[in-house]
DNA sequence: CGTGCCGTTGAGCGTTGTCAACCAGTGTGG
DNA sequence: CCACACTGGTTGACAACGCTCAACGGCACG
């Protein structure tokens, strides 16, 4: 369903229902914070605006999903591909977790067919496709996009996705960086 | 996205947002009612618990759309059509709004394409190899499942997600009737 | 009686899935 | 140190699913 990038809140309203209706699982060995739902109930009546910018954060995930439904219903397998890994690509900008833009992405490529709606063998023929174009290199769980430019484009990149890019952040200041990187 | 049916809530949390990220239409005369998003923000602090119950509303929608992802990347035509067709069934069972397994669909099937991430040929011929199937009649704009087990079951109907119909209403009376009416 | 929308049909093709096998790398136990 | 099993990536052949293009029919509307 999604893949978190380093700094990334988590489910962090999930407090409002009595159980879990999804899991979450770590890739790599991660660092977190985990705040117990009752503090985190003191938290918002301390904070008043607190609870209107998770409010907003879980409406900005509901975008998400529809484009990432919209994707899904209009685009074919590369498209697909290529959009997920541009958009993790400019997410780990955003953090600044890439180098030269590359990162360390440790995904099987079981789990980017699962997420991307598609069997393994053919996702591993898509992604020969996108290395053979020279878009990226993807070995030793390590992502580089060669061309970010043709990646984008690959990925009919839709410039609206931009807005769900800013408001997932919800501050000005870093709003303008991300929206250069992307 | 997604199919209101007479009494669904839309985007009572979307005063929230600076602006709207999507577009709703009316597919038959509709009688709604509005209210203003100042309106909203006092309701809001006068009723401690509605900002909570709302945004549950959300954490669900994100649910549903989460499930309808699991759809399009596992599903085929027929599955997805007749996960659909279903859902609608059992919410408008759930209003009270259908007679005899029947009711009122006005969609067309471009529409239905579109929101099922299909082509409005082969959608047609998946409609009609439903009707072949004797699961379903659709013509003047009425739906009516003729074999409501039948379509349950091509639509591979996941048990959990009667947690989210329940959710969806947020009210332990209606939850039993909702419950049953699946 | 046109015009346009919606549903329907057919033929052919392209994308994607299925099945089965093989290879490289890695960790494990004898 | 060497089988050994296991996981993840790769390949090929083939079938199936869904798309494209093009045409036609029913029906409402003006």
């Amino acid at each position: 369903m999604a893949f978190l990038v380093p700094g990334d809140l988590c489910d962090a309203e999930v407090f409002i229902l009595e159980e879990m209706d999804h899991s979450v699982m770590a890739l790599s060995d991660t660092r977190c914070a985990i705040v117990p739902a009752k503090e985190m109930r003191e938290l918002l009546r301390e904070v008043s605006c607190l609870a209107e910018a998770l409010w907003w954060g879980t409406m900005t995930d509901l975008a998400v999903l529809r484009e990432r439904i919209v994707d899904h219903g209009r685009r074919n397998a590369r498209e697909r591909v290529a959009h997920l890994l541009y958009e993790v690509l400019v997410r780990y900008r955003v953090v600044g977790a890439t180098h030269d833009e590359a990162f360390t992405f440790p995904v099987t490529q079981e789990e980017l067919a699962d997420a991307t709606g598609m069997t393994p063998v053919h996702l591993n023929r898509t992604l020969q496709q996108l290395r053979a174009e020279g878009l990226i290199e993807f070995k030793n769980k390590m992502l580089k996009v060669t061309n970010p430019e043709g990646l984008k484009d690959a990925a009919l990149f839709n410039p609206n996705y931009l807005h769900l890019m800013r408001t997932e952040r919800g501050d000005g200041e870093v709003a303008e960086r991300a929206g250069d990187l992307v």
